[in-house]
DNA sequence: TAAATAGTGAACTGGGGGGTACACTATCAT
DNA sequence: ATGATAGTGTACCCCCCAGTTCACTATTTA
């Protein structure tokens, strides 16, 4: 209950956090790159160079384990914000930063694992899943969002439904490219396709919501 | 060899292939519903009504079998074409009419499991998401592309590459909802949700790829 | 009828994984 | 020092699974 947060010194032995989190990044490791049930709670434990019974000392279970290891690879995944709004840059520009940032998000590899392993558990941690969505898509769609607001408000853009137009922009910017890097069928694009990719769906897209003064 | 295709009489008592039919279904039933691994060949078996010895007389091994199922499955999702080009109606209609089927497709319950277990397997049977992706994504892009240069020809579109406009299109349709379904955290969204979705489409890829007649 | 193959059920092999028990050592607080 | 907890290594339990063996029955052709 209150081991980590109360002060009580705890009357025997403390846990060693430093094995902690060698389980969890080992755990971090191993589920994405194998699945669930193919990385072993031993595999895991031996990855960690920690006994299996530590393993079962810090988390209850599997699950358990495997919740805080998705849950630590959403949180390091997106430890800064997708981009910083420079309202001084034309919106091309931005949009062609935001493209970048989120195109090279999308092709990490550990993002590409994690998507892998939680649609490979879809519907067994409703909650993880939950907590996978809101720290990936959710957030860059509400900045996204947020962004298209203010440019239409300047009249850079002519964006009705703000959400809706910031989906559009992600999905043409995933293409269909990224569901080829998750079936194994293509490599990650390289730098030059990226930049040429972004830069064609921002045409893209500025076609689609430019301002009335074509 | 050529134990079904030539009519070579066979010696002893021929397979009965409706016991084959019964296994490739139950195949698959069991493979997308629950993964590769999860998926013991014993329920397989027991769904087919039929022995587990039954089903290694007809497959090699598991996988041979897992490739037998997901094939048939591709088959079975993509038996006509997505969409008839008729060159009467006017661009929008088509493309409404190629939106519906395309967004109904891929939120076929039979399909989101394929995709799903394709995607946990990746990296894993080469060939096999290569069919995959040849019975889906790629014959459905090749329609889209053709039907869009002959829509450049007429002037109804103005598209400069067509198989990029093509991959714009699908994965405006696709959207966000798809990979939430992917995961398991929306359910398949109604008959009304994907009219309205796909009119919005529409709208946005008209607007990027109207003609310079504005 | 005889040879040959298909199919059944049940038992078995070998392997692996989740989780626990035990005996022991190490580290903390009092 | 004492009590309490952490951690180790090994062995263990129980279950599941892929694939096989065996003895037996069923169905086909020649």
């Amino acid at each position: 209950m209150n081991a980590s947060r109360s002060n009580a010194p705890a009357p025997g032995r403390p846990k060693d956090m430093e094995k902690r989190a060698a389980i969890l990044d080992a755990a971090m490791a191993l589920f994405p790159a194998r699945g669930y049930d193919r990385a072993s709670v031993d595999s895991i434990a031996r990855l960690a160079k920690v006994s299996k019974l530590t393993v079962y000392s810090h988390f209850a279970d599997k699950e358990a384990l495997f919740g805080a290891a998705v849950t630590e690879c959403c949180a390091q995944l997106l430890p800064h914000r997708l981009f910083e709004p420079e309202p001084t840059l034309p919106v091309a520009r931005v949009l062609v930063q935001i493209g970048r940032a989120f195109v090279d998000l999308m092709m990490d590899e550990r993002a590409l694992s994690l998507h892998r392993v939680m649609i490979s558990q879809a519907g067994q941690n409703r909650r993880l899943t939950e907590i996978f969505f809101a720290a990936g898509p959710r957030s860059a769609l509400q900045e996204m969002e947020s962004f298209l607001r203010q440019a239409d408000a300047k009249g850079s853009v002519r964006v009705s439904d703000p959400a809706r137009a910031a989906e559009h922009f992600f999905c043409l910017l995933k293409g269909v490219r990224h569901m080829r890097v998750l079936v194994g069928l293509s490599a990650v694009p390289t730098k030059a396709e990226r930049e040429e990719h972004v830069s064609e769906v921002v045409q893209v897209f500025l076609r689609a919501f430019a301002p009335a003064s074509a």
